[in-house]
DNA sequence: GCAAAAGTGTTAGGTATACACCCATGC
DNA sequence: GCATGGGTGTATACCTAACACTTTTGC
């Protein structure tokens, strides 16, 4: 694929991937310290980098993911595009923003020299426009979590559905009755018991279910 | 702002925009021929063009209605950015596509030498990846039909029940219950009487109504 | 008076919500 | 035996869906 004509390129291409998690049952973002002065000195942000000439948006995430965080297998979803001028102080950077989901299980036991999962209530003042980015992040994962499987993606393979409501009240922000959780979730038919209880635990242990498809798929309104 | 370094710059960006509006109760979108040898002869596609050094991609969508199709004032929303390396055959072009809509009553009276909209079903065999594009504007307008007040946009300012009840009824490809329609569209308290009548028709003539707000407002399921 | 679209209520079935107690396990 | 979280059912209110006829106007 040929370049087009230098005077046509004003702007790099760069993807910027707000990666959440649950670690310790708090939602956690993916950073690293950003240090480039004199604009962004001693802040955090996202991961994120230039896509190179032979790759698309998302292939540019998948790369940087392992370059920068040595993570892979995240599930991404394309957020939205920054391109606001001066969105990068240094000079003129577009980029397009994706949403990764990382299971606990793995989020937990991560260590990177670099880069690490930090709740997203002390994720302030980060660089660039990523305070933005986490913004429109969550509101897509609330979003999409009242009507398709997306929780799957933040989950175990194998959970307790009181593990499974956790994450709806922390995303969604608000309690929910764990009589109706249950009715509902499971009417909806798209998690199944594995056969298997919770190990090890110093209550009554828990069944464990899992999602029934990889995929995310559309539903009738979860909550 | 200043320049990337010229390595970094591989791709150019551009803006490409779904513009979406109704034409004789026909859904229709914006298109012009695209004549670009030898990969894209006599097409039809969307109007797009390069995003330039002092603008962001949404003021690049205005600015490139205005100038290829003299349009003013469209609701616009981005889509999503579509950045395959081979979506335009000639060189690297990352495109930010946008939807935008149009009142039936400009788009019914417009006139333009190159532009012009055209029923959707008609739209096959688009140039570059505007196909995809246009699927893509199709599934987020049914999506936020039915939890938003986007359908405004979509209609004149004064509307009959019954035009709006075949907005939805259009977009989401099913027909619904009059006498439902009504009661659950009033209930939202988003609409309100103008207390004027429909006049000429040659039927019995209906009351108009209004949006209350020009805002896109979130709202319980409207169907 | 006929064609065309506007306008209008009720019922039944299903869904959502609110709510409190017993159970299994580890220590 | 006590602390911890797991697991379960019912009654009510609300919302959704199905359904048909009369009204107003232009011609």
């Amino acid at each position: 694929m040929q370049k087009a004509p230098e005077q046509f390129r004003f702007a790099v291409m760069a993807v910027d991937v707000i990666v959440l998690a649950f670690v310790d049952g708090k939602l956690c973002g993916l950073v690293s310290e950003v240090n480039r002065p004199p604009h962004y000195t001693n802040r955090q942000g996202f991961l994120g980098g230039i896509v190179d000439e032979k790759e698309n948006a998302e292939e540019a995430s998948e790369r940087i993911l392992k370059q920068k965080g040595n993570l892979t297998k995240v599930f991404l979803e394309q957020l939205y595009t920054f391109s606001d001028v001066h969105r990068d102080k240094r000079n003129r950077v577009v980029s397009v923003a994706y949403l990764g989901l990382v299971k606990p299980d793995i989020a937990s036991s991560y260590r990177h020299k670099t880069a690490k999962f930090v709740p997203i209530k002390e994720l302030k003042d980060l660089a660039y426009d990523h305070t933005e980015m986490l913004a429109t992040a969550l509101r897509r994962l609330q979003g999409k979590m009242a009507y398709t499987s997306i929780s799957q993606y933040l989950l175990a393979d194998h959970f307790t559905l009181s593990e499974l409501q956790s994450v709806y009240e922390i995303i969604l922000k608000k309690p929910l009755d764990k009589r109706n959780f249950r009715k509902k979730i499971l009417a909806l038919n798209i998690i199944e018991e594995t056969g298997t209880m919770q190990e090890g635990v110093k209550n009554r242990p828990a069944a464990l279910y899992k999602f029934k498809s990889k995929q995310v798929t559309e539903l009738s309104l979860i909550v």
